[in-house]
DNA sequence: GTGTTTGTTATCAA
DNA sequence: CTTGATAACAAACA
C-alpha cells in the first residue's frame, strides 16, 4: 500500500515528467464524481489551462502546485496510482528507456489528465478511497500540520522520537506508529518490518520499551525508509509508480507478506499473523518480545 | 456467503 | 483526556 516510500517515488515521477507542462484537459468517471472536489465542473475549470508548477508531500499525501491560490491534494489511500504515459508510451528511467510494465488507463482509471503532446497522467484506483481535492491555499496549509515529522528528515532525531512516545506512554507502539500526527509516512509494511528490525512485539506498550529498545527502533524506522525510498518503494499488491513500473523493496521485505514462512533471522520460528491496532501484523513468535 | 486486505476518520465504551 | 475496539468507505480474492 502506498505509504511514504511509494508517494515520495511517485512525487519525484510526477516532478521529473510533468513540472512546467501544461494541463489541455481532464476527464472524471462518473464512478468517482464524489471523491473530486469541490465538484467535477469547478475542479476541471481551475485545473484546465493551468501549467504545474511543484509536486510536494506531505506524508502520504501529494500536493500539487498549479500557480493559483489554491493547491491540489491528491491522496492514492489503498488502491490509487498516479501513472505517467508519454507520447510514445516509453518512458526514461536512470537514463534508459523502459517498457510500461501496465497499460494505463488500466480497468480502474477514475481520472485522466491530458498534457497535450507531453502525454497523459491517469488517476487509477480500484477500490476508490483517494481523493482529488482541490482547497484553497489556507486549507492545505491546515492540512499539511495535521502531519508530523518524517522519518527521512534530519528533524527526526533520537530525541524528538523520544519525546513523541513519551506523549503517549500507554498506547500500543505498532498503533502509535501509524498515527501519522507523530510521526507521518509509517503504514503497515513498514511499522511491520520496523517491529521486526527492532525484535519486538507490535503490542507492546510503549512504556514497556526500553532505553536500547526505543534507540533501536529509531535506527530501525530511518534505515527501512530511507532504503525503501531508494529501491523505489514496495509492491505487494497493487503499487506501481509513477510510470506504472512495480517498486523494488519487496525483495528486501523481513517479515510483511511472509506469513507461514521461515523466519529470515532465527532460520527456526515461522512468521505468524496477528491483529494489533486493528491491522493484520506478521511477526516472529521466536525473535519479537 | 465469509473473512481478509488497509489508510483514514468517526463513533462508542471504559 | 486517553486508549482500544469497531465500523465505515469499496472491491477483489481465496
Amino acid at each position: 500500500m502506498p505509504e511514504l516510500p511509494e508517494v515520495e517515488t511517485v512525487r519525484r515521477d510526477l516532478e521529473k515528467y510533468l513540472v512546467g507542462k501544461k494541463i489541455k484537459d481532464i476527464t472524471i468517471k462518473p464512478d468517482f464524481l464524489n471523491k473530486i472536489s469541490p465538484n467535477k465542473e469547478e475542479f476541471v475549470s481551475l485545473l484546465q489551462g493551468k501549467k504545474l508548477i511543484d509536486v510536494d508531500r506531505v506524508g502520504k499525501l501529494l500536493i500539487l502546485d498549479f500557480g493559483l491560490n489554491k493547491k491540489l491534494l491528491v491522496h492514492l489511500k489503498m488502491t490509487g496510482q498516479f501513472v505517467f504515459v508519454p507520447p510514445r508510451g516509453r518512458i526514461i528511467q536512470s537514463g534508459h528507456p523502459v517498457e510500461q510494465t501496465r497499460s494505463a488507463p488500466d480497468k480502474y482509471n477514475k481520472a485522466s489528465f491530458n498534457f497535450g503532446k507531453n502525454g497523459v497522467l491517469y488517476f487509477n484506483d480500484m477500490r476508490k478511497f483517494g481523493y482529488l481535492k482541490v482547497v484553497s491555499n489556507k486549507s492545505a496549509e491546515v492540512e499539511r500540520a495535521r502531519y508530523g515529522v518524517e522519518p527521512i528528515q534530519s528533524a527526526f532525531t533520537l530525541k524528538k522520537f523520544n519525546e513523541l512516545l513519551e506523549k503517549r506512554p500507554n498506547m500500543e507502539i505498532k498503533k502509535f506508529l501509524l498515527m501519522q500526527n507523530f510521526i507521518s509516512g509509517i503504514g503497515n509494511i513498514y511499522v511491520d518490518e520496523a517491529c521486526f528490525a527492532t525484535s519486538i512485539m507490535g503490542d507492546r506498550k510503549i512504556r514497556t520499551l526500553s532505553e536500547p529498545e526505543r534507540k533501536k527502533l529509531y535506527q530501525s524506522i530511518k534505515k527501512i525508509i530511507k532504503k525503501a525510498v531508494e529501491m523505489r518503494g514496495t509492491s505487494v499488491n497493487t503499487y506501481v509508480d509513477g510510470s506504472g513500473q512495480k517498486g523494488n523493496y519487496v525483495k528486501y521485505l523481513k517479515v510483511y507478506s511472509r506469513v507461514g514462512k521461515k523466519c529470515l533471522r532465527c532460520k527456526k520460528a515461522t512468521i505468524k499473523k496477528m491483529k494489533v491496532a486493528g491491522r493484520g501484523t506478521s511477526y516472529c513468535p521466536a525473535c519479537q518480545k
